[in-house]
DNA sequence: ATGTTTACAATCATTCATGTATGTTTGTAT
DNA sequence: ATACAAACATACATGAATGATTGTAAACAT
């Protein structure tokens, strides 16, 4: 039996790692305690003493991971303001990159995208994606209202556009990605994409 | 009491059209029959008599619209194969269109994006989506291929990466605005969005 | 050395959804 | 008029997951 605070912090994170697993393959509501403590080679009782509950869990999982959209605005403040539409470009290819080798970040972004129900009374892990979601166009459109001013965007876009465009392929593509068991090559097709996007939005000729 | 055929297909009508609000309000698996009986004003009897369980009710609904992909690749096919890249851009301009318009088809989407949980061990329904994912896939794919052969791709796209582009940004794009509550212009934006990405691959100087 | 708290395990009661079985009413065919 | 089947409602039995309670061994402070 374990009982030095190290001991407790380690069957925690172990708790979370097998509700990454559980969650990852049955979803959170196929998921049951039960299942995930005997992954994890405990008891409820241990689950129940480091969480109140199933959701308090999900959050915690979620808490450990950094959403790709936080990091890709982080990386455009961290960054510098100059050429803001090439900070976006470079700043999703790079967060990409990332992603690709981060299988526990993979797996737990799965879980929030396709094994975890957004319904209309959100829960605490699902409510943060909508939040940050929404923060994250707020920074986008900022950015790209910043690269307007400068040189102006191309006709076709408004940057309330732009960046609902960029926001969604974005999304989209990892949706897809992760649905379709990592079938195609993410850097590579997010590289193109965003590429493509960022170019039509600057106006100038193709590639 | 019901008895004529014309009554039994009513009732079964109604049980769907619940069955799509509590699905929509709580999540598939936070849906149980008794709330949908009694959204539908009758029994869990009448839903057993129509339904073999939940998931065959959730199959049922999904039966009942048409995928946005599959009306794009159908409306791609009918109106012939001069053009592909035009076709595609017109096809799914026209298709986000009617789905604006068509509030049951958004609800049926968003229970399937949103509210089902895609896992390792896929539901009916969830197959189905993925499947037709696939199927888009191809088709889009071997219509860019068809593209590639009249015009040269632009340097920077393949047919593969193309179709993946396409595929997910539209993907994206919906599921982004269902999870906003249609908070942006899904026309509007689509718009601009696939008119840049066909753009960009015709290899033209952009807008 | 001892009391107290930590970190769990084990047990229990309750809820809740499901599936099934059975009852009941009404059309419909003969 | 009667028999049968369709279209449900009602009642029940079951199992699974939950949350709460209690037990307990080891760590730690005193």
């Amino acid at each position: 039996m374990r009982r030095t605070k190290e001991d407790a912090a380690r069957t925690r994170e172990e708790v979370l790692a097998a509700a990454a697993e559980i969650f990852y393959e049955n979803g959170v509501s196929g998921s049951s305690l039960e299942k995930i403590a005997q992954r994890a080679g405990v008891t409820r009782g241990a689950i129940y003493w480091h969480f109140k509950d199933k959701a308090e869990v999900l959050t915690a999982l979620h808490r450990e991971i950094r959403l790709p959209q936080e990091t890709i605005v982080d990386y455009a403040i961290a960054h510098g303001h100059d050429d803001p539409l090439g900070l976006i470009e470079n700043a999703t290819i790079e967060v990409l990159q990332i992603l690709v080798n981060d299988e526990h970040q993979q797996r737990v972004f799965a879980i929030m995208i396709l094994g975890c129900e957004f319904t209309e009374h959100l829960s605490d892990a699902a409510q943060r994606i909508v939040t940050a979601n929404a923060e994250m166009f707020g920074k986008l459109q900022k950015l790209i209202e910043m690269a307007d001013e400068r040189s102006r965007l191309a006709p076709l876009w408004t940057a309330d556009a732009a960046a609902r465009a960029i926001q969604c392929s974005m999304n989209g593509l990892l949706a897809e990605w992760l649905r379709s068991g990592k079938s195609f090559p993410l850097v590579d097709v997010g590289e193109r994409l965003v590429r493509s996007l960022i170019h039509s939005m600057r106006g100038e000729t193709s590639n």
